[in-house]
Formats: C-alpha cells, sequence, structure tokens
DNA sequence: AGCCATTTCTGAACATGTTCAAATTATATT
DNA sequence: AATATAATTTGAACATGTTCAGAAATGGCT
C-alpha cells in the first residue's frame, strides 16, 4: 500500500525534495552518466553523504520519475476506458500517453534497464523491492483489457494482463533505444504488433486451439518464474 | 574476414594471451564483478597498463569467450544439418550446444547484454564492431533454416534468418537470467516458443495471410533499425 | 533549561575502471 | 653496429560511485 518504502519518521523530507530536484535537472541537462553525485551534492547545497543518506544510490534517482509516470497513467487509463472499448486503442493510448510522458527522460530507462537485467537488482522490473510498481501496472492492464471488445478464450483471459505486461516491458526496451526520430519506429512497432496479435487471440476460440492455449499458459508461466515475489513483509523471527 | 580487429604487427600476442587466460580464470573463480583490473594484471604477471594496452576495457575481455564459442557453433551446425531436416531439431541443437558450452560463463553474458543494451556500445550485438559476428550467426542460422523441413511463405524466407537471430537474442537473455536449476527453464521455453511458431510460419502459405506477411516483414524492419551496419572500411579520405 | 535518543548531515577515505606520459624493448634501416 | 622508428610496458594519477565514523541538529522528556 505505501509506496514509498521506508518513510523516515520526522520533518525534514524537504531535503529529499531538494535532493531529487537537483538530480532530475542535471540528468536533463547534462545526462545521467555525466552528471556525478558531486554535481548533484553542490547543486543540492547539501553533502554527498546526504544524498546517499536518502537514496541508496545514484540510479534509485531514476526511480521517481518512474513512479511519478505510473500515478499518471492510472487517471490517464480510466479516462480512456471510459472513451472506448477498443482493446487496441485503449492498450495503444495507455502505452503512448506514458512514453510521452516520458520522453524526455530516454536516457534514464536505458540505466533503469541495465539494472533490470539482474532480476535480483532492487530496480529490477522483476524484484521484490518493484512488486508494488509491477503490480499496479499489471493491473491497470487487466482493466484496459477487461471490458474491451478483445476476443479470447477464457481460459487465457486471466494470464493476459501479466503477458501484455511482459510485452510492455519489451516496447518500453525497444523504445529506450529507439533511434528514429520522436521514436516514430516504436509506435509502428506496437501498432503492427497489435495487429498481429489481436487476431492470433481471436484464433485461441476455435475448437483446435486448446493444445496451443495451453503452451501459451506455460509459456507465460516460465516467464513469470523470473519474478520475484514480495516476500511477505511481516516476520517475526530474527 | 579478419575478425581480430587490429592485430598489432610482431610477435608478442602471447601477452595477450596471458593476460586473457588470467582473466578468465579469475572470473571463473571469484566473478566478473569481483575481479579487479588489478587482480588479472597481477595474476597474468604484467601491469594494469599493459592490460588496457591489448583490450580496451575489463567488459571486452568477455567476447573472447564469445567468438570462441561461435567458432566451435559453426562446426556443430553443419554435424547436424547433415543429421536431419527437421527444422525445429537443428535449431535447437544450435542453441543449445551454444549454451552448454557456455554454461559456465552465464554471467559473463549478463555483463555483455548489459553492454548490448546501448546500440552504439562495441559489445552490443548491433554494434557495426560486432556486425561480423552478427552476420556469422545469421549465416549459420540461415544454414540451418535452408534445406529443412521448415513450411513458410516464400516472401517470407528471405527474412526468417535475422528474425530467428534476434529471437536467438531473447534466449540468450532469458538463459542469461535464468535461475532454474541447469536452466531447464530456458530449454522448455524456446521448445515450447517453436512449438507455435512453426505452426504459425505453416498459416503463412494461406491465401489470406498475405496481410500478416507484410507486416512480419516491417516487423523485421522496424527491429533491423537497431542494426548498425558496418560501414565500408576502406575510406580514402581523412 | 538540561539531557538523552534519534534523525540528519558532513567530508574525508575507499575501491576500482581507466588514462597517460614516460621508460623500455624490439624491429628495421643504413 | 648504430641509429631511428615503432611496439610494448610501466605505475602513478585520475574520476567517480560509495562508505563510514563522527559532528550537528532536532525532538521529546523531566
Amino acid at each position: 500500500m505505501s509506496p514509498e518504502i521506508a518513510q523516515k519518521t520526522s520533518k525534514a523530507q524537504k531535503t529529499k525534495e531538494i535532493i531529487l530536484n537537483a538530480a532530475l535537472k542535471l540528468f536533463k541537462e547534462k545526462g545521467y552518466v555525466r552528471t556525478t553525485m558531486r554535481d548533484i551534492a553542490k547543486q543540492a547545497g547539501v553533502s554527498v553523504g546526504n544524498a546517499y543518506y536518502y537514496f541508496q544510490s545514484k540510479e534509485e534517482m531514476i526511480l521517481e520519475v518512474f513512479v511519478r509516470s505510473q500515478r499518471d497513467a492510472e487517471n490517464r487509463n480510466r479516462e480512456i476506458c471510459r472513451k472506448t472499448r477498443s482493446f487496441k486503442a485503449r492498450f495503444l493510448d495507455l502505452q503512448f500517453h506514458r512514453l510521452d510522458l516520458l520522453s524526455g527522460h530516454r536516457e534514464l530507462f536505458v540505466v533503469l534497464t541495465q539494472a533490470g537485467i539482474h532480476p535480483d537488482h532492487p530496480l529490477s522490473p522483476f524484484s521484490a523491492e518493484m512488486a508494488f510498481l509491477r503490480n499496479e501496472a499489471t493491473a491497470l492492464i487487466g482493466e484496459a483489457v477487461e471490458g474491451s471488445d478483445l476476443r479470447v478464450t477464457s481460459s487465457l483471459r486471466p494470464y493476459l494482463p501479466r503477458l501484455l505486461w511482459l510485452f510492455n516491458l519489451a516496447i518500453i526496451l525497444f523504445w529506450s533505444l529507439d533511434g528514429s526520430s520522436e521514436q516514430k519506429n516504436t509506435r509502428r512497432l506496437v501498432e503492427l504488433s497489435l495487429n498481429l496479435m489481436v487476431p492470433l487471440f481471436g484464433l485461441t476460440l476455435l475448437p483446435l486451439a486448446g493444445m496451443f492455449n495451453r503452451m501459451v499458459i506455460e509459456i507465460h508461466d516460465l516467464l513469470s518464474a523470473m519474478i520475484r515475489e514480495n516476500q511477505s513483509p511481516q516476520r517475526a523471527g530474527k
């Protein structure tokens, strides 16, 4: 429920804001790599050590950008779901509204992706620490699927949100590397993929598709094995 | 044609071998991250600077492992293609023979993958520097497709090697993160994916598949846009 | 006000990949 | 052999993310 982990008790959370803003400003100006922790500290008017009091690492500062965009995406999704029942339209909008928001921060995503390569890295989309974000995002996709015009066999339906979330990860990966102007290629790629996927989902309704559907589910399970679930937070023992 | 770039002229290429072996030994013993360049230099009995004379970076040492495995895969592929016409069997063998060879070096691949996230990074599978490896690997897959029992429309056929090479990248990514014992999950995933893909390729032969086939080709093109082609090596100008 | 615990903050020190000017060694040329 | 050029090697210096022991500030309590 509480997104910010370990909110320290008392007042001076303002410092964290200051440091974060300093960081984001510099990231935008000089890029992530060329911004040093010393730069950030100086810009924020604090010591290097203080920055590390609020952030576990330089990378972790990136996370905030992502969290903020997700909050925004939630509202947006609700809006769109009211406007149209077309699954394709919903998914495209959800995806691109967010990417547009983040277009100033592509480099940050490259770094995030690099971290994501280690499923145990706190910033990996598969990590336990990211469980809340992952679940929120998956639920969001679930909302877009629900009540849409997407035709798919009911046995597959429960797996769709997560499968689409994984697809969404792939999109973000492609997007963060996409050198085409305004990332037009990403747009086109997603549209094409949906054009291919939606009819394929339709095929799952055919009488002989049972075996294939079961394979899709198994693929889902294998991919999901990469996910580190949130271990129960309350543990009494040592 | 010449895989090793910039083979310096004279004798002491032996030093490079020594340093490389020292590095690989330590990587295996203590892991890539915990092996420092100072460790490597000491183990090889040279100075740190000397290691940098032969390798552009610590990461670049990883490359050798990969190159060596590719040489091996080539022979293996020829063998297998003689033994069976089954595309699935050929591809599976090609894929897993290589992965088995590399199973002691999974961590190295994680690092390589991280580098690969930047298409311009010399170690990225998409980079110009890697063109020769990429083309070799793609050609290898082409050999496996050619003369196999794979049923697919001829308009798609020329695109298959590269599409499958991209698929192979995804597999390697999954594999390098696969925590299941002996990477069984990877094996299963590839098998399932092939079981899904092969019939889908068959569908491309249907009379109404034209539009879908064209979409697949366009997806191929979009993904290929990520690739930095080898700029012509011979340039007279400055 | 005085005192203790907790939170917040500091800056020097550390680890490690990388660079570089200079020293050394090898090779080619006369 | 002598010399010039190129290849190889060195180790100290650098850059930067991160840690850490302790200083300063804050808050609560009597």
